[in-house]
RNA sequence: GGGGGGAUACCAGAGCGGUCAAAUGGGGCAGACUGUAAAUCUGUUGGCGAAGCCUUCGGAGGUUCGAAUCCUCCUCCCCCCA
């Protein structure tokens, strides 16, 4: 029943995304799941750049989902979504519509799309950590070793916890994902200069205070969300917060905001670049195109 | 009109005769990323290169073995007194 692979539309922010993967969606009868880890709360509208009327399409609602899931000041995680997007993907698929992945978040798409943030309730194997009294440190070492690579020495500081990450590795390699399969993908990343994207950031910048940003930060506060969790939650909200709370100018708050969002859209491009660089297929689609030849491209490729 | 201060690399800003291709911060560029990822962190930043060489500190001259640093003139900026 799976093999209607996930299509995945990525990219920076300001490329166009929501644009495009909500007219594919017209096209092959699609529904969209927002891979945007900001997106998830509701009431934080333009500054996540949610732009819910997008989603309708000559008078069609395309469905979305992971949207508008949990409230302000709650902080919400990889792990989470991970299990949301098999939610709403199996959904999805079982009433055999074609998911759609669009988003900017590098760690949430890898998490769904790879076995690499795989993170289960373990549950505790009497009968390995008796076996594992036997062996030495540097023997235990090797063997998680044999398992994975370590990313850092987390695992290895103390006998207790290398006991732990063994035992957890055994399980994975004994049981199967909680979720059936590996999800199939297609992954068609928004290539785009950097110089224009940040054009196009800047632009956006400016539309979104007027269209009230800051009225929506000063509700955010005067709903109860507090000063930490903005921050928290970064760039516009970080920026305009500390602007009300008097810790920097208008004209100082609105540069620094621009210069973050352009590095944070670094950021983004630089981690699609190690996915691919690391393996992942990707499709570029150059954001200069018409919205017909960017469909083209990704209509031939998964007809191919 | 008189007096004073200043012009340094993309920006801000140290340096005030050699150890200066020039501190530091910002930005830029590149990278990392396993329960906060819109976060956090690292490297790099005149040109060509292996050593090394070449062109830089507003402009033009000068002093000196040697100048971003001292002198003269010029251009521009800021402040104060008229």
């Amino acid at each position: 029943m799976c093999n209607i692979p996930l299509l995945c539309i990525v990219g920076p922010t300001a490329c166009g995304k929501t644009h495009l993967a909500v007219r594919l969606a017209n096209e092959i009868n699609g529904e969209i799941i927002s891979a945007d880890s900001r997106q998830v709360y509701r009431k934080m509208n333009i500054g996540t750049g949610k732009d819910l009327d997008e989603y309708s399409i000559t008078g069609k609602q395309i469905p979305y989902h992971l949207i508008d899931i949990v409230d302000p000041g709650y902080h919400y995680n990889v792990y989470e979504y991970q299990h949301d997007f098999q939610l709403a993907y199996q959904d999805i698929v079982g009433r055999n519509k074609i998911p759609i992945l669009c988003g900017g978040s590098g760690m949430y798409i890898e998490s769904v799309i790879s076995n690499k943030y795989r993170l289960d309730e373990v549950p505790v194997n009497d009968e390995f950590r008796k076996d594992a009294e036997k062996y030495s440190m540097d023997e235990l070492i090797a063997k998680l070793k044999s398992y994975k690579s370590l990313h850092n020495n987390t695992d290895i500081l103390d006998r207790e916890r290398l006991v732990r990450a063994l035992e957890i590795a055994l399980y994975y390699d004994q049981n199967p994902l909680w979720y059936n399969e590996q999800v199939k993908y297609n992954l068609f990343y928004l290539s785009i200069e950097r110089s224009v994207l940040r054009e196009r950031i800047a632009s956006r910048l400016t539309q979104r205070l007027e269209n009230g940003m800051i009225e929506e930060v000063k509700l955010l506060l005067d709903s109860g969300v507090s000063m930490d969790d903005l921050l928290y939650y970064g760039l516009e909200y970080r920026f305009i917060s500390q602007y009300l709370a008097d810790m920097m100018d208008y004209e100082k708050m609105t540069s620094k905001l621009l210069m973050a969002i352009g590095q944070f859209a670094k950021r983004q491009q630089t981690w699609f670049n190690r996915m691919r660089r690391n393996g992942f297929q990707m499709t570029d689609i150059d954001t200069s195109l018409s919205d017909s030849q960017k469909l083209q491209i990704i209509l031939s490729t998964i007809n191919s």
